[in-house]
DNA sequence: GCCGTTTTCGGCCCGACTGTTTTCAGTCG
């Protein structure tokens, strides 16, 4: 056996290397598309590989037929696999880089390779910049100062934008093309940001309109446009002042509904929807649903697309070919979860430790959301930059949470805590401290360093604590700035299937942790959920929104999730 | 490479845009 076990992403990584390499080798496109689809779906299994190689079950991985199981096997047996190691001695490895730039694909890659002998991004760049590229057969003068172009945004980017920032951009560039665009119908916001994906990668918006030049102007012409990357008839794509990308589609209104469904994606989604439609007599794709005849049948409504093809309509945010179609052709879809259920919100902070505002406007906030219960929960002692509280400040917080507590018949404040796990997996606070609260939350805030056994042996020893309620951001990950800790997830998940431990779901859109793909894991194993939004003022308690849309594109239903229920059942339930 | 209520062989989504082309290849989503 490998000495460590390589993680699901390691191992994905390492399919999409592969199929990088027999891309830039000329290979049968779809052999290539099967080690991409292959990883996708390693990713996507919220269950160590490892596992389900052990049980002889890696064939039932979605794309994974004899031959990738066979080069699995040997992956996660030796730690090695002879295959991608052949594979590696043929191409650079610079050269397999080379695809990342924008604009280069795997004939480029090769081109650049074979016929210019470059080998890293480096040298491409030096020779672009020399004038050498536009010698080549098939590349031009502009080629050369597009690859240029790449390599320079390539550096420039810093890869994909946090949900929480990408989320209010596309607001408001979608009411400022509602403000000035002649013309226009509808607009809204599709791709990731509509299937509600923790990071995007370029803002897609969709717009209908009966003639897309005038919109298509106003659009270029806003102020938060830096640059126009590509401009047609029905698509323009620009560079915005924040940086990001943003692409533009625009379709007559009776074709809305086929355009939003292809510009929501995913890809892998669409793709497999467009197989179905194939077998079923339509040819799909953004314009219409098209009969073998030629005749098309137009959508002005999506779920006019799907009802098409006999499938209930599918939540953008289960769309990314996981199983939805299945479920959506037998009717199984699940029933998810929606913001207007969250009756409470089981985290959140005060000024009594690093928050902004009082308990009394925390709760005051809270109230106004049509809340029915907010659980105070600031930090432990152990955790000296936010100020966090002993047993005897505790105490002095229960006394105002009563206090308060007189004031309203319809409201409830909770007094908790957020808890330290130490580095030795011993709590900040003692038992005794902790048997006096109403929920206590445990989370990991310091040592996220350690390595994997001694990290999750501390979270476990938590959960096992029968004072301990909640497992707070469980992954540790800051997104775009941290990842997540070395935390073994499916022991996490197994312990909190015993224990009956809650696994927050930290709606903060720089942590969303748990994230989708260990959220559907944990409703498949009855693991109880809380969505928290982990507010430090009043302002933060919105962040919900985001925490709900994770959920969901974890398949979970109001079912899952403790605070969705009203305050004497989660009383019930945590005093148990 | 995978996969199968039309197939175990022969399929594998579909279209927009650009650049370098005289009709199409490459890239992207």
């Amino acid at each position: 056996m490998a000495e460590r076990m390589l993680t699901n992403r390691e191992v994905a990584s390492l399919l999409r290397r592969i199929g990088d390499i027999l891309d830039i080798l000329g290979e049968d496109r779809f052999r290539v598309q099967a080690y991409r689809r292959a990883a996708d779906n390693i990713e996507a299994l919220g269950q160590d590989l490892a596992d389900l190689w052990r049980a002889g079950q890696l064939q039932e991985i979605p794309g994974v037929g004899k031959a990738l199981a066979e080069k699995l096997d040997e992956l996660l047996r030796t730690g090695r696999l002879g295959y991608y190691e052949r594979l590696q001695a043929q191409v650079p490895e610079g050269v397999v880089d080379m695809l990342a730039i924008p604009e280069v694909g795997p004939r480029t890659a090769r081109l650049l390779w074979q016929q210019a002998g470059l080998t890293s991004i480096a040298e491409v760049k030096a020779a672009a910049e020399a004038g050498k590229l536009r010698q080549l057969p098939g590349l031009g003068a502009k080629s050369e100062a597009n690859i240029l172009a790449g390599i320079e945004a390539l550096a420039r980017r810093s890869g994909r934008t946090p949900l929480g920032m990408a989320w209010p951009l596309a607001q408001e560039l979608l009411a400022a093309l509602r403000a000035t665009a002649p013309g226009l119908l509808r607009a809204e916001a599709a791709g990731s940001l509509r299937r509600w994906r923790a990071t995007i990668g370029d803002l897609d918006l969709l717009a209908a309109a009966q003639d897309s030049k005038p919109v298509m102007a106003a659009f270029t012409a806003l102020p938060q446009v830096a640059e126009v990357l590509l401009s047609g008839e029905t698509k323009t794509s620009v560079r915005t002042h924040a940086g990001l990308q943003a692409d533009l589609r625009v379709l007559p209104p009776d074709r809305w509904g086929t355009g939003l469904q292809y510009f929501t994606g995913s890809q892998a989604h669409n793709i497999a929807l467009r197989e179905l439609a194939l077998k079923r007599g339509y040819s799909l794709s953004e314009w219409a649903l098209k009969r073998p005849d030629g005749s098309e049948l137009l959508c002005a409504e999506e779920e006019a697309v799907y009802s098409a093809l006999g499938l209930s309509w599918i939540p953008p945010e289960l769309r990314e070919d996981r199983g939805e179609i299945e479920a959506a052709d037998k009717g199984t879809l699940p029933e998810l979860l929606e913001l207007r259920d969250m009756r409470g919100d089981l985290h959140a902070h005060s000024d009594w430790s690093d928050g902004a505002a009082s308990i009394e406007a925390m709760a005051e906030a809270a109230r106004a959301r049509g809340y029915a219960y907010l659980l105070i929960s600031d930090h432990s002692q152990g955790l000296g930059v936010a100020r966090g509280l002993t047993p005897e400040r505790l105490a002095a917080q229960r006394a105002e949470i009563e206090q308060l507590n007189r004031r309203w018949s319809d409201f409830r404040l909770l007094h908790g805590v957020e808890v330290e796990i130490r580095s030795d997996g011993t709590l900040d606070l003692p038992d005794e401290t902790l048997a006096g609260l109403d929920i206590v939350i445990a989370s990991v805030h310091s040592g996220l360093r350690q390595e994997r056994e001694r990290m999750t042996a501390r979270v476990v020893a938590a959960m096992r604590n029968p004072h301990v309620d909640i497992i707070g951001h469980p992954s540790g990950r800051l997104i775009g700035q941290r990842e997540e800790s070395s935390v073994d997830l499916d022991e996490v998940l197994k312990v909190a299937a015993q224990t009956g431990t809650v696994l927050e779901v930290n709606a903060h859109p720089s942590r969303l942790d748990l994230d989708d793909v260990h959220i559907r894991r944990a409703v498949e194993m009855g693991i109880r959920l809380a969505i928290n939004s982990d507010a430090h003022n009043p302002g933060g308690l919105e962040v919900m929104v985001y925490g709900v849309a994770t959920a969901r594109r974890g398949w979970a239903t109001a079912a899952d999730v403790v605070n969705t229920r009203p305050l004497d059942e989660v009383m019930g339930l945590f005093k148990a």
